[in-house]
DNA sequence: AGAACGTATGAAGATGTCTTCATGAATACC
DNA sequence: GGTATTCATGAAGACATCTTCATACGTTCT
């Protein structure tokens, strides 16, 4: 159970942003819009996971992960609980989870043009 | 209405990503993870717009602008058609629109933590 | 207390990103 | 054809970002 907000319908699907929302949305996207925290995020999104486990699923090297969940957790995108000597990481609520899966939904939805659309500017 | 491409839920809620997927996402989401590119988008989303029009809404320099859109464009985010004298962009599409909505959405009830989160580890 | 394990952190270097400046290309108007 | 308008583009500099390396901190176990 997804347990939505709603129906799929957003209040008020399209207003305007001032400088200061966007500055604000920009920074959350920016801590998906990399491979690595991607990487680290979808495995949370598999479950809790202790950093080193994180760090062996994604492929990365321990420091790496740990700075990237630092920024991750200052962003209030994961938590981290002591576990005995681990810290077991998990995702910090059903919004971020949603969030990652329709961004990947709908970029592999829109097929990077890269340079090959024929585009009507030139 | 809003028109989503079924009922409000994705196929697969949250698979693994390989290392390929991650880079392709993260693209896409980077170009959503910049104040001004997101002035640009949610300029967009309200209608087409010229790029002299674009730039003195979000109050940026007309190069800015078309630096920007220039990479919007190869990630295949917008399309720009001439129309006279101008090039009138738009989104590419209503996945572009929809992600805008939803990534904004998110993102304001995230509320960043930005270091004033009590957290496990320290 | 000492050793082993798991994680965090700071510094530093390589890269990437964004904006500005100057200029070029296409269209419209006179 | 010449000029004004609208947009694109390349170069360059300021700045941010990510990874690695070295090391420190906290916990557990003996």
């Amino acid at each position: 159970m997804v347990m939505g907000h709603g129906v799929g319908g957003r209040d008020r699907p399209g207003g305007r942003l001032d400088a200061e929302a966007a500055a604000h949305v920009a920074t959350t996207l920016q801590a998906l819009a990399t491979p690595s925290r991607l990487l680290i995020l979808t495995e949370l999104r598999q479950g809790p996971r202790p950093v080193t486990e994180l760090a062996e699923a994604v492929g990365m090297e321990q420091s790496a992960v740990s700075h990237q969940l630092r920024l991750l957790r200052n962003l209030g995108l994961v938590t981290g609980t002591r576990a005995g000597r681990s810290i077991v990481y998990s995702l910090y609520d059903n919004h971020v989870a949603q969030l990652l899966d329709e961004a990947i939904y709908h970029s592999e939805h829109l097929r990077l043009g890269l340079a090959d659309r024929p585009d009507a500017v030139g």
